[in-house]
DNA sequence: CTGTTAGCGCTTTCAG
DNA sequence: CTGAAAGCGCTAACAG
């Protein structure tokens, strides 16, 4: 038996009687090796269960058929860009490796450069970033950003409609009869943050309502970071009769503050949110949300992002897609 | 400029006057370096933007601090199951790598050990394997088994209770005063479907039913394999009042193919299922399923890898999860 | 304290 | 057609 358990090209080559460059030929099917010799290692290789190391086989190559995508954290919006990556990566003879860091992802701002560094140049052939926050032009490989947080710059982007959704989701909120409308935001460092705020704002004011600052509040995009705000919001002396959370862990969360104080929703409380990740329609009452195609968007990233690695020309580098009201239980109208 | 865009060891050694045998030591933090020397590298470390090669130095320590997670593709069980892992790693100072190949999962027996033989040895210090179909007891490196399709073997297994699922499932539709109940099971040679089966005809013996093999049928886990036998089941002389389908993607295509026999659920059928994937709550109507603690199985696998890492103890290297009933609308009472 | 010397497993010239 | 040798970026002895 080998020492470490691990079949290497070195026990092909002893086995086989051949040299490791000829083992090597014979993986990548190279000319010049004669028919005979050929089989004789392919049954070796067989035999013993060999798989070349993508490891070494990479730092020597440079080329690795293998796509990164880079997350900060596995949660609903990346997992769910995942399902969309992996539909698209068939027939495309790439290999998907998603990479996330052990860390809390809020307090790790340049993550994604981190990241990148350790695995560009050797083991994948071009990256994803999903919602990176930091977005250097220059990176060694080709690189998309999906939904980037300083919004599309230099970089290929794909992202949704931030703005539109807002404005639907508000929308949605004044139809039912809401005027006191709370917002719940994210890190407004963030460019969708920021969009979703201005989208909330602009509709209000096309309904002729002057957005109130005490009815607006940092949620910042996570369960625990929402907790707070939501609190607050719904313990104003004049309590808002609906809130706009700018994403769907926030606006959760905000439905569970909100029965934790004994509000029901959406008999006392409408809530709207936004991503529709699938926990959306998981909880009681389900959310109402604005849909983002996350899948689709993982999917578009991807064929982007082949594209770039194949130097394919494409008529734009920037894809953004649009968003859609979904309506379930946690609005009503008043 | 370096050529290549990236920023090597090289490169900092030469930048900073000294050996690439010195960098390396600053970059671990080994003992043995003038604080002068350590922190000019560490300048130059900084201003270059260097971070090493996860690929290279894998390949020479054979220990990276990344544990890898393996599935044949990222669709809703193993990105929820992501989900759990990526909670659970944090503090114990691993990162995650998830591994998925381009191919078509199910024509593709044997995955898992092509894709840990190409990253184990190197890169990854431990895996997890998610539903592998084959499970050889021996490979290079600590590795834990989540929901195997043959079953807990030598290999340390994190599953859930599938026997105790199935007997709530029928029993929940006993209770409802259901007395036909027709199963439809998943492919025979797969443990979960025959422990799924066995809690099926447990729990109607158990009740003084003789379990009917007319309303028997193997569905296949798959929404087009369950198609034909649960029109088979439907249009019976003598049909079902309820359905117990294995799992939730069959259960959701018998609701399809109720619906476009005219029969209307749960009015004339009740159907269960069993995963309780997101999926199961968007239908029309929502189904009443089993839930499997999917996110919990993520994160318990990952506990116990990195205990079988590190060589800690444990009383068991087999956990079972509960599974537990999810009511929503596709079952009511005869 | 610091640099030199070997490789890790693999691919790739380039001789034989 | 085949193998010897160099080297990808890095770490780990071992000398100096």
């Amino acid at each position: 038996m080998q020492p470490t358990g691990r079949v290497t090209i070195g026990d092909v080559a002893r086995t086989a009687g051949v040299s490791v460059a000829t083992v090597s030929k014979v993986i990548n099917g190279r000319y010049g090796v004669a028919a005979a010799t050929f089989s004789r290692v392919q049954e070796v290789i067989d035999q013993l269960g060999y798989e070349s190391s993508l490891v070494a086989r990479s730092l020597r190559s440079h080329r690795t058929n293998v796509i990164g995508i880079l997350v900060a954290e596995f949660e609903p919006f990346s997992t769910e860009l995942l399902k969309g990556t992996s539909r698209s990566v068939q027939g495309t003879g790439y290999e998907l490796l998603a990479y996330s860091g052990g860390g809390r992802a809020g307090s790790d701002v340049g993550w994604e450069r981190r990241y990148l560094s350790r695995l560009s140049g050797t083991l994948i052939d071009g990256a994803i970033l999903v919602t990176p926050t930091v977005v250097d032009a220059q990176y060694g490989i080709p690189v998309v950003a999906v939904d980037p947080h300083t919004g599309p710059s230099g970089l290929p982007t794909v992202d949704s409609d931030n703005f539109a959704g807002a404005v639907t989701a508000t929308e949605h909120l004044l139809s039912l009869g809401h005027r006191r409308i709370g917002f719940l935001g994210g890190r407004t460092d963030l460019e969708s943050a920021r969009l979703r705020e201005e989208g909330y704002r602009r509709a209000l004011q096309v309904a002729g309502i002057e957005p109130d600052p005490a009815l607006m509040r940092i949620g910042g995009y996570r369960p625990e970071t929402a907790d707070q705000p939501a609190r607050e919001l719904l313990t104003l002396p004049q309590p808002p009769t609906a809130v706009f959370a700018a994403n769907d862990l926030s606006a959760l969360r905000t439905i569970d503050v909100a029965q934790s104080l004994g509000l029901r929703v959406p008999e006392d409380l409408s809530v709207i949110g936004f991503d529709n990740v699938p926990e959306s329609a998981l909880s009681t009452p389900s959310l109402t949300t604005i849909s983002q195609p996350i899948q689709q968007m993982g999917a578009e990233a991807l064929r982007l992002l082949v594209d770039l690695i194949h130097g394919t020309e494409r008529e734009s580098t920037h894809l953004r897609l649009p968003t859609e009201l979904v309506e379930r239980r946690s609005c009503r109208a008043v």
